[in-house]
RNA sequence: GCGGGCGUAGCUCAGUUGGUUAGAGCGCUGGAUUGUGGCUCCAGAGGUCGGUGGUUCAAAUCCACCCGCUCGUACCA
C-alpha cells in the first residue's frame, strides 16, 4: 500500500441506521398536514387528546411475542440503572392500556382519547417499513358494546376521506375474532395444545391479499415454495391440515361475505361471491362452521356492527364485512378492523407495489385487566402515519410542497450602517407576514447571492446598492419573470446588462410592492 | 432468518486473460465577469474501488468471511 494512503486519516462516515430516516421540509409538513386532518375528525367524534412517553417498562408493554421472550426481540429495550428492562414502545395501545390503569381513579369511563406519536420495531426494515415510524391512534376504554366497534370503523371511514381518499378508492374492512376463533374450534384446533397450528393457519389466511387461494391452500396443508414450484426458493411450512379441512375453511372465508351477511339475514342486494374460489363448504370435514358457538357469536356482533353502520348511512362500498381480516395475532378479542387502499400505488420507479393496509385495529379486552384485574374492555384503531403518507405522496395528493420560499434581501454593502439598513428591510416584509431573509454568505460575489436565491426557490430578490440608495429607491427582481426573460438572452454580457424580472420601486413601497407581486405569483400557479 | 442481484468521486456509470499514476458525464469550488440566476470557455478540489483477510512479483479485477443496499420469502406484538 502506498504511504499517501496509509497517511490520509479516517474519515468518519455519516450515517444512520437502517431503519431510520431524516425527515425533510416537505415530509414534516406534509405529515403535520395530515395529522391535522386526523385530528380535526377525532376531536369532531368527541375524543380528547393524550400522550404517554416513549418508554415504558419491558412488562408493561405485554408479553404479546409469540416465541420469543427475550426483552430485545422485536422491541428496543435497554436496562435502567436500577436494573429494571425498558423497552420503546412498538404501538400506542399498550402504553395507553397502562395509562389508563394507572389513573382508573381519575379516568370517566368510557374514556374517549387519541395520541399520535413515535412507535419503534427493532425489525428488518424496507420500502416504506421503518424502525422508527409515527402512529394515530382513537380508543374507547370503557365500552363493551360492539356500537363502540361500529364507532371506530366510521370514524376510520370518515378520516379517510379528510385525508383526501375518495369514497370507493379504500374500504374498512370488518372481521370478528371469535369467528376465527370459532373456525379454529370446528375444524378441531382448539386447546392450548394446538396454538402453533392456529397461528400458522392464521397466518396463512391473512395472506390471502397477497397470494391467490390456491397458494393460501398450500400454506394451510402441505406448505409453498416461494420461487414458484417444487423445490425452489424458500420453502414456507404448512399448517398441515387435511386438503378437505383446508378447502372448508377456505371457502368459508373466501365467501365469507356472503356467507356472513345471508346467515345473519343481512343480505343486500343479491352481491355474492368475492372471489373465484369455490368449495363444497358443507360437506367437507369440519361441518358447517356456521354450526361452531363462536362462529355464531361472532357473526351475530358482525350483524349489530353492519346494521348500525348502515343505519348511520355507511354502506358496503365504505366498510364491509370480510372473515379474512386477520389483523395482529394475540390481544385482539371480538371485532378487528383494517383500512385498506384500494387505488394502484405507483413507486418512484414506476412500478406498481402492493400497498396493504394503511391502518387497523379492534378490541382488546383483556389488556386493561393485566394490571388492575377488573374488567375493562376497550377497542381503537391505529393509522400508520408514515405508510400513509408515503401512498398519498404518490397519487400526488400531497407533499406537493406549497410552501413559498422566503423573499430574499441581498447585500451590496457589508458596512455595518448598511446591514443595519438590510435587515431593516427585511424585518418591515416579516412584520407584514412575508417569509423574508437576509443573505447570509458572503456578500461580496453577488452572483452567488442570485444564484443562492435562484436554488432555494426564492420568488423574489430585494436589491439595493450605493445607486438604488442615492434615489431612495430599491429593486425588486421577479425571480420568476426573470428566468422566462433570460432564457431568450444569450450573450453574457447583454445578459448581465438587462436585469431580467427586475423593476425600481420607492424604498417606502418596498413592502405593498412585494406584497403585490406575491400575488401575482400566486395567481399564475 | 432464508434465497437471488448489486456495491468504483456528491450523483449516474466506464474500467475483461490481474499489469504504470483508477476515468467520463453531471454536480461542486474558483476564474474569464470588483453590481445580476441562465449560456460559453478555462482551471481546480473531490476516491480507504463497501470492509477485513488470503492467493500473487503485482488485486478495483481472483478466493473466503463480514457489512450495506435491493428483490422475493419469513416474521411483524
Amino acid at each position: 500500500m502506498s504511504d499517501k494512503k496509509s497517511k490520509k486519516p479516517h474519515k468518519l462516515k455519516a450515517r444512520l441506521p437502517r431503519g431510520f430516516t431524516d425527515r425533510t421540509a416537505s415530509d414534516i409538513r406534509a405529515t403535520d398536514e395530515m395529522v391535522a386532518k386526523i385530528r380535526g375528525v377525532f376531536e369532531r367524534y368527541g375524543f380528547d387528546p393524550v400522550e404517554t412517553p416513549a418508554f415504558e417498562y419491558t412488562d408493561a408493554l405485554g408479553k404479546f411475542l409469540p416465541d420469543q421472550d427475550r426483552p430485545n426481540e422485536g422491541v428496543f429495550s435497554l436496562q435502567d440503572d436500577d436494573e429494571q428492562w425498558m423497552s420503546l414502545r412498538y404501538d400506542l395501545t399498550a402504553p395507553l392500556a397502562r395509562h389508563v390503569a394507572q389513573n382508573i381513579n381519575a379516568i370517566a369511563l368510557p374514556y374517549r382519547t387519541y395520541r399520535q406519536g413515535w412507535v419503534f420495531r427493532n425489525e428488518k426494515p424496507g420500502p416504506g417499513r421503518f424502525r422508527q415510524f409515527m402512529q394515530f391512534d382513537a380508543d374507547t376504554v370503557g365500552a363493551p358494546g360492539v356500537q363502540a366497534d361500529a364507532e371506530m370503523a366510521m370514524m376510520m371511514a370518515d378520516t379517510m376521506e379528510a385525508l383526501g381518499i375518495k369514497r370507493g378508492d379504500y374500504v374498512i374492512r370488518v372481521n370478528n375474532r371469535k369467528v376465527l376463533d370459532g373456525v379454529m374450534e370446528a375444524i378441531g384446533l382448539g386447546g392450548e395444545e394446538n396454538a402453533g397450528k392456529r397461528l400458522t393457519v392464521l397466518r396463512a389466511i391473512d395472506k390471502l391479499d397477497k397470494f391467490s387461494p390456491n397458494d393460501v391452500l398450500l400454506l394451510l396443508t402441505t406448505g409453498r415454495w416461494d420461487g414458484g414450484k417444487q423445490g425452489v426458493g424458500d420453502f414456507t411450512e404448512g399448517a398441515g391440515l387435511a386438503a378437505n379441512v383446508a378447502e372448508n375453511v377456505l371457502g368459508f372465508i373466501l365467501d365469507g361475505r356472503f356467507q356472513v351477511e345471508s346467515r345473519a339475514g343481512l343480505m343486500e342486494g343479491g352481491k355474492g361471491h368475492t372471489a373465484s374460489f369455490t368449495s363444497p363448504v358443507s360437506s367437507a370435514v369440519g361441518g358447517d362452521l356456521f354450526d361452531n358457538r363462536s362462529v355464531h357469536a361472532g357473526v351475530q356482533e358482525l350483524a349489530n356492527i353492519q346494521q348500525s353502520c348502515r343505519a348511520s348511512g355507511y354502506g358496503p362500498d365504505r366498510i364491509r364485512i370480510d372473515p379474512s381480516v386477520v389483523r395482529g395475532l394475540e390481544y385482539y378479542t371480538g371485532p378487528v378492523y383494517e383500512a385498506e387502499l384500494l387505488f394502484d400505488v405507483v413507486n418512484e420507479k414506476g412500478e406498481t407495489v402492493q400497498f396493504g393496509s394503511v391502518g387497523g385495529g379492534g378490541r382488546y379486552d383483556g389488556l386493561v385487566k393485566r394490571f388492575t384485574g377488573q374488567d375493562v374492555p376497550a377497542t381503537g384503531f391505529s393509522i400508520g402515519v408514515s405508510r400513509l403518507m408515503t401512498a398519498l405522496k404518490n397519487l400526488g395528493k400531497l407533499g406537493t410542497d406549497d410552501m413559498v420560499a422566503p423573499v430574499l434581501v441581498t447585500v451590496m454593502d457589508g458596512g455595518t450602517e448598511a446591514l443595519g439598513r438590510y435587515q431593516k428591510m427585511t424585518q418591515d416584509l416579516r412584520e407584514a407576514g412575508i417569509r423574508a431573509e437576509m443573505y447570509q454568505g458572503n456578500w461580496k460575489k453577488f452572483g452567488n447571492q442570485l444564484r443562492y436565491a435562484d436554488r432555494r426557490g426564492c420568488p423574489i430578490a430585494i436589491i439595493q446598492g450605493s445607486d438604488e440608495r442615492e434615489k431612495g429607491i430599491v429593486q425588486i427582481k421577479d425571480m420568476i419573470e426573470g428566468r422566462k426573460e433570460a432564457a431568450a438572452i444569450e450573450s453574457n454580457e447583454e445578459y448581465r446588462a438587462a436585469r431580467p424580472g427586475q423593476f425600481e420601486v420607492a424604498e417606502g413601497d418596498l413592502v405593498a410592492e412585494v406584497t403585490k407581486l406575491l400575488a401575482a405569483q400566486a395567481e399564475n400557479t
